[in-house]
Formats: structure tokens, C-alpha cells, sequence
DNA sequence: CTGTTGTTTAGATTGAGTCCAAACAACGAC
DNA sequence: GTCGTTGTTTGGACTCAATCTAAACAACAG
């Protein structure tokens, strides 16, 4: 039941610097710009994690980040993509989603949740009302709160129209 | 390899349906007739795994029911206590935590969410106002939504209490 | 340009979870 | 009680995600 295909695109592909780079690699002096203004070093690596997150848009795991990365000419490895998501997230640059089976990531935007159709296994975003975070508190005196996620599960509009 | 040295006797045939019996051991036969009515066959993999998941209370990953069940001294395989922790969930009788790396289970309870610490490692449960399910909803126009979970992330009243 | 220090690499490794077909047991029917 | 149907269990091989390793390498401050 439930042949959950991959995550699909919510988000129109974002599209990719017209200009292209004379070095031939994913992710120009902008990306790196960023890169070190969050407090990273600019290594090839995470520029082309982070120029596929962008252009590939949408919720990735980090085979389908690997794949882009490659497809792009850079030369990178599994490690290298799983090193550049952690530190990419850590630096606040993008986002992860907790999903069953691989995570899940995204380019940071604002403070938002998630939606995972039953039927046809796509994720897609949902607007959070407070838009930061953390937007909900628990009814846990004491404790010291980072964030809340919400994750729904249903029926996505398509599948539910059909 | 070795197939003579089987584990023989793995249903214990301590089970009598004539009359109902008041004393509840692991896997007794108050654990069987909740399997029944919740429309599962009352198996010694599944009343293990339903015994262990109650006696272990909190948050357990499929790893720690299978210890505690084989503890126990069920006789019950790892590919059992998977199936038996689908069905129960499928059943209504456990429910899933979505966690990074392993998923954790838990005895089924009114409808509420999980905070989990960022120092401890441990998860711990956030009632829920509403109590049921859907609590929230997405700002989607035309989904159907099953479920909203929420999940927090954070110190615990203990890690930021130190 | 150079040194320090953080990063990358390929491959081996761990860990969670699934798949398989044959053996087996639950339970309604008799 | 016994039987037959049908659902379940089994262990081992397998898949897939993700981490670990130590040596080679590159970023960037000085």
C-alpha cells in the first residue's frame, strides 16, 4: 500500500544564476559570500551543496542533493554532502524535515511546517502562523524550548480531489 | 545453519479461552483479548511485544522491545517484533514517534505530542489542549489531514535546571 | 607564500528496517 | 476435539542511510 513516491517539487525549481561561473562550479563568489558570512569556510564542497539545495528546490535527501551535486560538475563525495548538511543546518543556511526513513533538507526561509501526503508520499510546505520560532510552547514548566515542528499527514489536495 | 538445534517450544500454549483469567502475566490473557479486539490474531510475538512495550513504558525503539521481550523469555525474532509493532500501530493499539534514527514506539494514549532534549537525548510527553486528532490545521486548501504531530525540541526542565 | 587548522576522500563499517519462502500456529468450522 | 484455511513467524540475506577512519588536501590568516 502506499507507493510513496519521492518527495516531489512544491516549489517551482528555483532557477539557476544566468551567469555562468568561469571555474565551472556549481555555486559562484555569492554562494561562498554566504557561506562565510555564517560562519563557514567557502570549501567546494559546501558551495555545491548549496547551490543544488537551491536548484533543486523543494524538500531533498542527500542522495538526491549527491546526484545534483554531480550532475553539476562538481566532485564531491557521499561524506562531503552528509558534512555540508550538517553544517549547513548547524550555520542556519537550510533547514532539516524529519521524515521516516532520510532526512530531509531545505533551504532556510522562514519558520514553517510540513505537509506528507499518505497517498502519493509528497511533502509540501505549510505556512506557519507565528513565523519564527519556537511557535508553539509545551506545558512544560522549566524546560528551555529551541523550537516546535508540526508535521500533518493526509491527504495532499490532489490526491484528496481525485 | 545448525537447523536441529531450533528453539522448539515458541508458543508457550498457556492460553485457555474457555474462562477468563484475572491474573495478568506477560503476554497473558488480557493482552490477548485487547490483540482480539482490535482485530489481530492473538500471537505470542505480538503479546510479547505488546507485554514488553506496556511494562517498558516511555519511548522505545524496536531494538529495546526486542530485548525486553526476549527478557522476557519470549522466543521472538527481530523481523517479529517489526511486524507485530506495525500492526499494533496499524491497530491503534501503539503509536509511532517520528524521530531522527531510530522510530520509538509507545503504548497508544489520548492524542498528545513529544518534547525532545537536546542534551539528554530523552523524550518525554507534551499533552496536547485539543487531545484528539487532527489538534491543528494546515493552511491548505482542500487537504485532508489525518493527524498533526508536533514536536519539540529543547532542554528538559532537568538539562536547563544545571 | 607559508603554516595552521579545518575539510575532503574512498572505502569499510554500523545500524535500522525489509524481504524471502518454508515452517508454523490461530481460530472458526465441523 | 480435530481439521483446514489463512495469517504469522523465522533467520538469514539483503537494502539503504549514515557514520567512521586516517591520510591527503585546501582555506585563509598572518
Amino acid at each position: 500500500m502506499t507507493p510513496a513516491n519521492r518527495t516531489g517539487r512544491s516549489y517551482p525549481a528555483h532557477n539557476r544564476t544566468a551567469t555562468t561561473r568561469t571555474h565551472g562550479e556549481e555555486g559562484g563568489a555569492e554562494t561562498a559570500g554566504r557561506l562565510r558570512a555564517a560562519g563557514l569556510r567557502a570549501t567546494a564542497a559546501r558551495r555545491a551543496v548549496l547551490a543544488a539545495l537551491e536548484s533543486l528546490g523543494g524538500h531533498r535527501t542527500a542522495e538526491e542533493v549527491l546526484e545534483a551535486a554531480q550532475a553539476g560538475g562538481a566532485s564531491v563525495s557521499r561524506a562531503s554532502v552528509f558534512n555540508a548538511l550538517r553544517d549547513l543546518v548547524a550555520a542556519g543556511l537550510a533547514l532539516t524535515v524529519d521524515t521516516p526513513g532520510a532526512a530531509r533538507y531545505e533551504v532556510a526561509r522562514p519558520w514553517h511546517h510540513h505537509f506528507l501526503c499518505r497517498s502519493c508520499g509528497r511533502m509540501s510546505d505549510v505556512e506557519c502562523v507565528v513565523g519564527r520560532k519556537p511557535c508553539l510552547r509545551p506545558d512544560l514548566p522549566g524546560a528551555e524550548v529551541d523550537e516546535a515542528t508540526v508535521l500533518f499527514r493526509g491527504l495532499c489536495p490532489a490526491c484528496a480531489g481525485s
